[in-house]
DNA sequence: ATGACTGCAAATGTTTTGCAGGTTT
DNA sequence: AAACCTGCAAAACATTTGCAGTCAT
């Protein structure tokens, strides 16, 4: 598996684009911090290592990032748009207590080819999805009924 | 099964708030509508049959219509905020064109079975889901492709 | 020289809010 | 009177874009 480093190069150059200080910068960053992350709240991490870095320099290397395929773009419906690192991460859905707000990352290998072939009956080319379940966790079911 | 417009009669009262013509216009035109629409797409309706009715009212209803349960937010990730009659419908999901933005209704029997053995292989009681689909319609594929 | 990159500020587009006047109870 | 509702315009918010200057090839 080749690092995200280096695709982000091997996009770079095919792209005719260049590296540079500032991007190398956003980055690094954006790697290091897990989860997901707005661009607001990387603007402020980037800033605290070189304040000279302009906001729109962070927008636009978001935008270069999901392009290439090392981010991703998780909408919350809060208006924000964040994003978490696409490589070296499996593709996981939400499963959330609504007692509690607990959030557990789950995959299943069935639904997903599931909603490939939903998707295809639809004449669809399926690029992603969503999927949030709601429910209630095993600690609050007890809490509950007794 | 009750009215939506009933429904919303009960939350008004229970809300201390009041039903005027500006509301009622509204919610006629949004339960008239199927399918998806934004608060701008309803505000141009709206207009049509009164003018002299603002966009803020128009926006100040769609959330009175979330949070009393007539209107569903559904989220298509351009940025703009889409709203569906949550009422006397079907379940169903969504599947949407990133390109044009086209949105189509799904349920699979099959999915939704697996989400509940997902759910319960957590622990989970299952209450709800969210999921959306994300692709390439056929059309659009074609205008790409060649 | 050409083309890419930057920070800044201004512009954009959607949604929310303050306000002053009007209406209902 | 008190509390709600309205349209309007301004504000708020995240994001994008125009621009003039800088840098690499």
């Amino acid at each position: 598996m080749k690092k995200a480093a280096e695709l982000f190069n091997d996009f770079i150059t095919k792209k005719n684009l260049r590296m540079t200080p500032q991007r190398a910068l956003i980055l690094d960053i954006f790697l290091k911090k897990q989860g997901h992350i707005s661009a607001e709240e990387l603007y402020d991490l980037v800033k605290k290592r070189d304040p000279s870095i302009g906001q729109a320099t962070v927008y636009r290397m978001l935008k270069l990032l999901s392009e290439s395929g090392i981010a991703r773009a998780v909408e919350f419906g809060d208006g924000v748009a964040r994003y978490e690192s696409h490589i070296g991460r499996e593709h996981h859905d939400h499963l959330i207590c609504t007692e509690c707000n607990k959030e557990v990352e789950v995959v299943d290998e069935d639904i997903e080819k599931l909603q490939e072939r939903l998707a295809r009956k639809h004449g669809f080319k399926l690029t992603g999805h969503k999927m949030y379940l709601y429910g209630i966790c095993r600690q609050c079911q007890r809490k509950k009924g007794g």
